[in-house]
DNA sequence: AATGAATGAGTGTTCATTCAT
DNA sequence: CATGAATGAACACTCATTCAT
């Protein structure tokens, strides 16, 4: 008894990018649930619902893998942050149309990870995704050229930019977990706090 | 004929004493270099220099390692930054001695880490050592009461003790790699852009 | 361009049935050899001619090998028992069908084991291999069964098929250690023992 | 501070032996409770309230304890069942002297183990106690030739031999194991067997 | 290319034995 | 001799990677 399995050439081409997508799905996934060095190939390959021996086909190794999701998150990230930072004349509206689009880009893809499942506590390296380290980059870069521009070396550059990177971070990671995710408004809290420290805070009611 | 025993209590003692702390100190460098998840037994064991029942002598598992170096870390941190708030009156007062102390502290443990050798590329997940994510719960639960006691419920709270650590922690980690270490001034930027953001920040000359 | 894949399915499964098979037997020797404590996986995977991680691949661990081969002699022994027994009418039908149909078993067993090969000292555990073990359960639930309905209660039952058990399970071992291994000679001796005792038993010429 | 111990020479010789004995019968102990291969240095030495280093003191191994043991049981049985055997005259007797004698060894043997404690649920190891052994080479060596004197080469003596000792060994741990202890019963039971087989067992009421 | 069994170096851990005190 | 910490070979088991099918 024996089976015949044709593929079509078209369908070729589809299978093999729905499989590279599917492998860096369930990478992002199982990555997200339980991190980079819990996770196993099988872990990965059980989440894409391929063979061990395709997912080498695709990647090399367990590193590769992680490295294309950073790669594909900063790809994916990088023009929506420069289109938004284009329109920016000065600090603040640099600093806000950042804020704002990496919440709006995590705030998106948040909503891929909480398929994950329930008991998906979310452990501290959770959110050390690649693509969110790799976004951190390319913020930081930014943030340090404009600053620079705007405020010459009046200021400790890098601590600042690192500053606002830690912070927006922070806030980021907080904002997804609460429900709704108020995107307008932590995007707000950030802006005011590093332009005008706790004093420049929103206040709720009167 | 009769028999004499000597027990010459001290010098076990010490020994013993002296290989809690290689363990303890074998893992907190290698933990730092490479990670809890990455680290291994023999990791730690090679560096301490002990053998591998040694280590087990003194420890049950990894994780009663990364538990004990948390407690450490926690155990000598905690005292420094209540004795330091004791005194603070206002709500910058209680930010400047928290952040300060917590400087003071990295400062003088960054020497510890710096035994580790050449190799030391220091990863990201480098300063994630357990003491140090201790006392970030530590400093988040005081900061959290203080602000809560000057700024009532008119600002997010939540929001702006995570902030606080967040920029704590950052600057904290830069401030350890420049050379020469300067606690006051870095203490000086995180209160300042809390304070009063980006236009209160120290300028350098005119 | 399109792809024929072929699946024979034989060749694979013949394989993998194979290399149950290769470990079920290593297994059985090297506990008949050593002992099940003293046996490793090792050793099993040695004998097998398999890798470490295959043997993983079919048990999940030792203890699992060693039901498998308790089940497999079961499975094996226990429809020759019953059809043996089937046909018996009184007590010594009984326990001639079961002791003939018990040797018969060891004996064709026996030649399993000799594949050992010549270190095989054949340590006393040697013959508490799983599968003999569960026989003996198995034989000494339906000797008190039998025992139970011809003898009644007058005689003391347990002690009555322990004592079975354990002269059959000892002339068993030596029996199969004569050359040639004369079954039915040894049959007669415990049936007649057990019937009659040491006046009933039979002798050699004059 | 140092510590000073005196030993009076006297005292020495009896403690030598007395940590000997201690030994022993910690092993013993431990021995048949989880068996030789479960059984570790370390839970012998802390039953035996000695050190590791003394333990090595006064054997060399594990299993030179384990022999140590066999030797003593042995050593303690054997002029018990030579002093019953002498006065045996015929092969009844002394089939009953030996079998007498050694339900009587075990069954105050047996009131040491019971000490070990309730979880002691007496794996199936448990017997297989160096003493035990032992004496059952013994035991084997005696009644071959008593049979050989009285039934000459008539019946096949290994054969019986074997299954006397494996009939004892049987019912005399199945003896200690009901309450109240029966030596005179299980004896009683044995010799019967042996000597008349089924017909022959003694009867329960009627 | 797809498959999944095979591989074996590597992991955390135990424990018989040694040896400085 | 007593002590108990030190040693490291060995164990059961995992998993990234390879390769015959």
């Amino acid at each position: 008894m024996s089976q015949v399995i044709l593929l079509s050439p078209g369908k070729r081409e589809q299978t093999k990018a729905a499989n590279r997508l599917a492998i860096l799905d369930a990478a992002r996934e199982v990555f997200g649930e339980i991190g980079f060095d819990t996770a196993t190939v099988r872990d990965i390959v059980r989440r894409s619902g391929l063979s061990v021996g395709a997912f080498y086909n695709y990647y090399r190794s367990k590193e590769e893998v992680f490295d294309a999701l950073a790669d594909d998150g900063a790809r994916r990230f990088r023009p929506i942050l420069q289109a938004q930072s284009a329109k920016a004349t000065d600090f603040e509206s640099y600093l806000r149309a950042a804020v704002s689009a990496y919440f709006n880009f995590i705030a998106s893809e948040h909503e891929n990870w909480v398929a994950a499942g329930p008991e998906s506590e979310i452990l501290p390296q959770a959110r050390n995704t690649p693509e969110i380290l790799a976004v951190f980059e390319e913020v930081r870069g930014v943030f340090a050229t404009i600053m620079d521009r705007d405020l010459s070396a009046k200021v400790d550059i890098d601590f600042l930019a690192a500053s606002c990177i830690a912070v927006a971070r922070e806030i980021g990671d907080r904002m997804v977990e609460r429900k709704p995710v108020d995107v307008t408004g932590a995007t707000d809290f950030v802006v005011r706090l590093i332009l005008g420290g706790v004093p420049n805070l929103p206040r709720r009611d009167s």
